[in-house]
RNA sequence: CGGGGCGUAGCGUAGCCCGGUAUCGCGCCUGGUUUGGGACCAGGAGGUCGUCAGUUCGAAUCUGGCCGCCCCGACCA
């Protein structure tokens, strides 16, 4: 099965791919450029769905739902937006199809049923929530307005990747309305560090937080701040984004509220999302040749119990052992899969679980039955220890712990060696070329210049970082003068 | 939309140049032996060769149209 998964280091792009299909997450659909998400993947985004959701109800937002279609003219009222995604959006232009007279059992688009106006498939949805924004605010008592929800959108892109960048995508989107720009503001501030929090803590992948350059900047925000994660291959990766709208679609759907002194203002906003996108990060931070490394904290399984047999007589004898100790750590928090099946050698059973990525495996024989033992592997170290029985309900619990805490230090490792601090533009190319990775270089500020080498060596500006040091310098690429570094790589 | 490649069993492929009804591997099914790192042996099932037309006694193979997919670019808040 997983034998023939090529290495990460001989062609990146196949390894994922592959693997993708071969843990059971997801495959291409007869779509164009939509996803199958398998229910073993699926059960990875669920768990991830689970903890943000909680994250975002204990920062004071609801959820709630809105159409997938966006009437045309709500679509096209915030220009720059609207602009923005005009290239890749797919439209709803009839309500009915007929038999068609020319070929016998075919349906045609019945011409007769074409819409007054056309519906957009929603790539996003401020439009058509600042348009229902625009009925529920008329007060500053109404305010703030903390909203999120999940849904899918469809953006018609050119060329896919499975939960890279595919034509319909899962996400979250936050949309959350104000009264003062420095609320909404620190709202924006508040969502990033949410996302940057549950990335680290939960996907066990370091994030760098950063404000986008103007050329990069969401259609229609003041500010784009995002959160950029580094994958194996030395590529970025945008992993979130947090949008301070200002008053652009406050103003494009006229929402205005009275404030304290009874004076008309119109509300600031902030959107914030993350999407399916963050399983390709998931997979492409931590895996390796054998295949996923989830972190214990969004496996769906934390611990397989493998049974080693020959006999009936010797699984049931197993069976009650596993029985107990499953129930235990189950009581301890931890989701336990008995793998029981007769149809398969316990060498396979190995192989198919790490490739799943399932941070611990128990393996139990006769032999341990006798000498009241149990075999522990762990994932990421790929080293197994014989444990006794007794200690394994108390030691597993650590163990997960500790995987979560050694995979990320693992990526955070790669990430620091990967930094590069460039002060020259030969440099600077020479480094895209033999090593990749993140590169921290001046840069004069101006989107020509940020256009100029994202041409000659396609590396952009993935962000300013927040917390970046002021330090004089001049821009690799024109030598004029600059005040801080900006983070620079070759993207997904 | 440009440049390149490909369409043959569930998946991956050989055959195509040089025309004679399709090769191999994986997977699947049956039986047996196995079972502490992806088992082995034997037998078996499974195909409108993307599609339409043309050339020919005969087309997976040659010619033309169409359809679909992949890679590179363009595109990707």
């Amino acid at each position: 099965m997983g034998k023939e998964l090529p290495t990460r280091r001989e062609d990146y792009s196949l390894w994922y791919n592959e693997l993708v299909k071969k843990a059971d997450l997801a495959e291409h659909s007869d779509v164009r450029g939509c996803m199958v998400i398998k229910p073993y993947g699926f059960s990875i985004w669920e768990k991830m769905q689970q903890a943000l959701d909680k994250m975002f109800k204990d920062t004071g937002h609801v959820n709630a739902y809105f159409p997938l279609f966006v009437p045309k003219s709500l679509f096209e009222a915030e220009e720059k937006n609207a602009e923005g995604f005009a290239k890749e959006c797919a439209i709803v232009t009839h309500y009915r199809l007929k038999s068609d007279p020319q070929n016998p059992g075919k349906l045609m688009v019945d011409p007769d049923a074409k819409l007054e106006e056309e519906l957009v498939v929603r790539p996003t949805s401020e439009a058509i929530i600042w348009s229902t924004y625009k009925k529920w605010i008329q007060s500053y008592r109404d305010l703030p307005l903390l909203i999120n929800q999940w849904a899918n959108v469809v953006r018609w892109e050119m060329r896919t990747r499975l939960f890279l960048r595919t034509a319909e995508f899962l996400w979250q989107e936050g949309h959350t309305a104000h009264s003062t720009s420095e609320e909404a503001v620190r709202e924006t501030v508040q969502m990033l560090n949410v996302y940057a929090d549950f990335a680290e803590k939960f996907m066990a992948m370091p994030v760098i937080k950063g404000v986008k350059s103007e050329g990069e900047r969401f259609p229609g925000a003041l500010d784009t701040y995002c959160i950029e994660a580094l994958m194996q291959d030395g590529k970025a990766l945008q992993a979130g984004t947090s949008h301070f709208l200002g008053q652009n679609f406050a103003k494009a759907f006229d929402v205005k509220f009275a404030n304290k002194e009874g004076k008309l203002d119109y509300v600031w906003g902030t959107s914030w999302g993350v999407s399916t996108r963050l399983m390709g990060a998931l997979i492409m931070a931590h895996s390796d040749d054998e295949g996923l490394v989830l972190p214990p904290k969004l496996a769906p399984i934390h611990v397989v119990i493998v049974p080693i047999f020959r006999t009936e007589e010797e699984l049931t004898r197993i069976t009650i052992e596993v029985d107990t100790l499953a129930e235990t750590l189950r009581g301890k928090g931890c989701t336990v899969k008995f793998d029981n099946r007769d149809t398969q050698k316990p060498g396979f059973k190995f192989a198919e679980w790490e490739l799943k990525g399932v941070p611990v495996r128990l393996a139990i024989g006769p032999r341990d039955l006798e000498n009241g033992t149990v075999e522990v592997a762990r994932r990421d170290t790929k080293e197994k220890q014989l444990m006794k029985l007794s200690d394994v309900a108390a030691e597993v619990p650590k163990l997960l712990d500790q995987i979560q805490e050694n995979i990320y230090q693992r990526a955070l490792n790669f990430r620091t060696e990967m930094i590069s601090k460039v002060d020259t533009y030969e440099e600077f190319k020479r480094i895209l070329d033999v090593k990749t990775g993140f590169i921290l270089a001046h840069w004069d500020g101006t989107p020509e210049t940020e256009a100029a080498i994202k041409e000659e060596t396609k590396a952009t500006i993935r962000c300013i970082p927040l917390d970046a040091v002021d330090e004089p310098g001049m821009c690799v690429y024109s030598g004029k003068p600059s005040s801080k570094r900006v983070l620079f790589a070759r993207a997904y």
